[in-house]
DNA sequence: TTTATAGCATTGTGATCACAAAATAGAATA
DNA sequence: TATTCTATTTTGTGATCACAATGCTATAAA
């Protein structure tokens, strides 16, 4: 943290800033930073060890991606709330454009792209079977992007991004409250099989089926969460480690 | 710019980012900054005579947004080219997002509402008649997202807000070519009586039908750019005024 | 005229500091 | 115990510098 760290060529490297980006992505689609928290620049950076420039790139980014939000008075930034009321709205949206997005990939499928989904989906299983949610979540962003990703079209892809930026805070809720058990029917099957058979409606809908499933569980952990008391006030330590 | 500046209290102030932000994206839906032009943050800044740090923020914004683009070997910033592949993606989620928007508007319409987008369809008029081109994008913006936001929907709104961002240049290219003649049919009008009989599909087919034309006019318009050369080398002056 | 090369300007990125506003902690008061 | 006030810390924002990489320009060589 203190050594000078050679920096490495512009070219090779990741740059921090989409490092720190990743890393916060991440954690706000795992539920490492729970929604309502606040966060600062400075304390990130300091979690992260990096310094705050390029905690504040990433942050700018996420705000743009509205997976943070900012107080206009303060202007201090937390993790945006899980209202019904977002939900409704960002499951809205993922019901057409990811239908969507399974489409278009499954007109241009290919026997290795169906092969990779397979493998993923083999994954997310034995994470259901294991109870590993963590496991799960990520087999099942895979499955989604692998897929949606051969659409081959950037600017729909982005925007499904977005919203699985947003939508990652209230996944964690589910799970953290259900455990992966009664996931319901396996809809990503019924998506490869429009797949192999170059069925392009048969892919859309079960897409849309399984976004639908998904939603619905999330509704009812966001319905009875919006009746508790907004914040335990988690009490800050004072840490103050005499300045001399 | 080289006096101190008092700087204003942060919670009365517009921030000079947003303020940034707020000049890009007008140059850039204006087509001031062309499609396919490089940028920087110290030529932009000076630009807009401030210093590199709130420009970095803006354009970090805009970067998420697709509104600017990053070579990634390069890091060199750009404002995306215009291309056919890029306009069909964005004639296909306006199509829904948009009409899906009007139709949640129409749904919770009031007279206060209706006489204001029938204000600022006059302007539009004005603006056509005279061949006013600035004064007919401002207006048509506004119509389209004083009714959006009627929708009380952010989520989707952010992401209709994107859209346009992404639209923009291309409509300059259409007004620039063809001015404000041959605009077709006003949809704007039909739109406008959803609103008032409450008739929400109405509404939502008026605005698809307003977005399907404009879209037709932008596709020639980019059709018939693909085939000039990309870039004719406008010769960058060297202005190096003595060092000491 | 064309091609290679050396020198310089410009680029994005990261670090660090200053500033004012807001939040918090702790003491003082009721 | 509950409330008010003061001091300190933390906050986002903006400015400035350093650095390495890239692009461009002008000179030299063919």
């Amino acid at each position: 943290m203190s050594q000078p760290k050679p920096r490495r060529a512009l070219s090779e490297a990741v740059a921090v800033h989409d490092q720190v980006y990743d890393a916060l992505r991440l954690a706000l689609i795992t539920g490492k930073i729970a929604p309502g928290r606040g966060v600062s620049l400075r304390s990130l950076a300091a979690e992260l060890g990096v310094s705050p420039m390029p905690v504040r790139d990433a942050v700018r980014r996420l705000l743009a991606e509205r997976a943070l939000t900012i107080n206009p008075a303060n202007k201090r930034l937390s993790v945006p709330s899980l209202t019904s009321e977002r939900l409704a709205q960002l499951q809205k949206a993922r019901l057409w454009i990811e239908p969507e997005l399974a489409a278009l990939a499954a007109a241009k499928s290919s026997p290795a792209l169906i092969q990779t989904l397979e493998r993923i989906d083999e994954t997310l299983g034995i994470g259901v079977q294991t109870g590993d949610v963590d496991q799960y979540m990520a087999a099942n962003h895979a499955f989604h992007f692998t897929l949606y990703e051969a659409a081959g079209a950037d600017v729909l892809l982005s925007i499904a991004g977005g919203l699985w930026l947003q939508i990652g805070p209230f996944m964690r809720v589910v799970f953290g409250r259900l455990g992966t058990a009664g996931l319901g029917a396996d809809w990503h099957v019924e998506a490869l099989e429009g797949l192999r058979t170059g069925n392009a409606e048969k892919a859309r809908n079960a897409m849309a089926a399984d976004i639908l499933q998904g939603m619905d569980g999330m509704r009812e952990a966001v319905l009875s969460d919006e009746a508790k008391p907004p914040l335990p006030a988690p009490k800050r330590r004072n840490k103050k480690p005499a300045k001399a």
